[in-house]
DNA sequence: TATTGTTATACTCTATAACTATA
DNA sequence: TATAGTTATAGAGTATAACAATA
């Protein structure tokens, strides 16, 4: 099942220069991403957890979710954060166990920064037209299931 | 120049659901890979240095820049690939300051079988139609410069 | 008992700076 | 002097296991 035919067929081929350019493509966007984080002094993981809150307030739990790593790794990258006051947590109402992590002002004022200096990625999308960019929306739908707003 | 006008174009609006999905669809394409190289017991990193070297022997400085990381990280990835025996170091005949790194045979098989093993990413390409991952294959060079085989 | 967040531990990745051996 | 690779160092990310507080 998982073995491929010994004569390629072309589909094959493709899918096999798109895996290679997904892999490069990828490497591009996290430089930019990278980058746009160290210009506010922030590591990729932390610019991570900034954006996510960016959708609204978080248990501990959820966020090692999204960011799919070990809950125990979110304790120390969110003391990181809430040192330099960009979020705070706060006791949740109905589950004292439970800590929301909420992005504070100066937070919502870094995330935006570093989404709007993601140039290279921004002008590649930029230089599209109205056609293209749905059409790729829709294609990386179909490939990794991601919907903009779910 | 890099400020928004206040009244959002539709164009801008579409870039901004583009940014929220590409950084969605690039977590699960790296959660694939992650897992893909966890099943041979290498970190992204071991599995992103030995995946570089299926084009071909490269110095540590090379490699390096592949990466986009320091030349004195390369050192540690390198000598815990070539304790397993998955690349080897080779002093480079014309420069003798230069070392070479080449996969193994071992080597080659396990970048191989990692790359089969992103079942995720795998799929989701093979559900498209060749019509469509050739317009995919396009998006991506025309978004970050990438052709499939530079 | 189960779950949430935390701590302790060990390993890896990362950049910076200093070193060596070549060129 | 300049460059390739290494080493030393410090900070950050990562998973595992064990723990306290709460459910």
């Amino acid at each position: 099942m998982t073995e491929a035919p010994r004569t390629k067929a072309p589909v094959a081929v493709d899918t096999d220069r798109l895996m290679e350019q997904l892999s490069m493509s990828w490497g591009v966007y996290l430089g930019d991403f990278t980058l746009a984080a160290a210009s506010e002094n922030l590591t990729a993981s932390q610019a991570k957890a900034l954006n996510a809150l960016r959708r609204g307030p978080a248990a501990m739990r959820a966020l090692a979710e999204t960011m799919t790593c070990d809950a125990s790794n979110i304790t120390g990258i969110i003391d990181r954060l809430e040192k330099r006051e960009l979020v705070r947590r706060e006791a949740d109402a109905s589950d004292r166990r439970v800590k929301n992590v909420i992005l504070t002002a100066e937070g919502e004022r870094v995330a935006d920064a570093i989404r709007a200096r993601m140039h290279s990625t921004q002008n590649g999308l930029d230089g599209l037209s109205a056609e293209d960019r749905e059409a790729l929306s829709l294609l990386l739908e179909r490939v990794f299931g991601c919907r903009p707003t779910c």
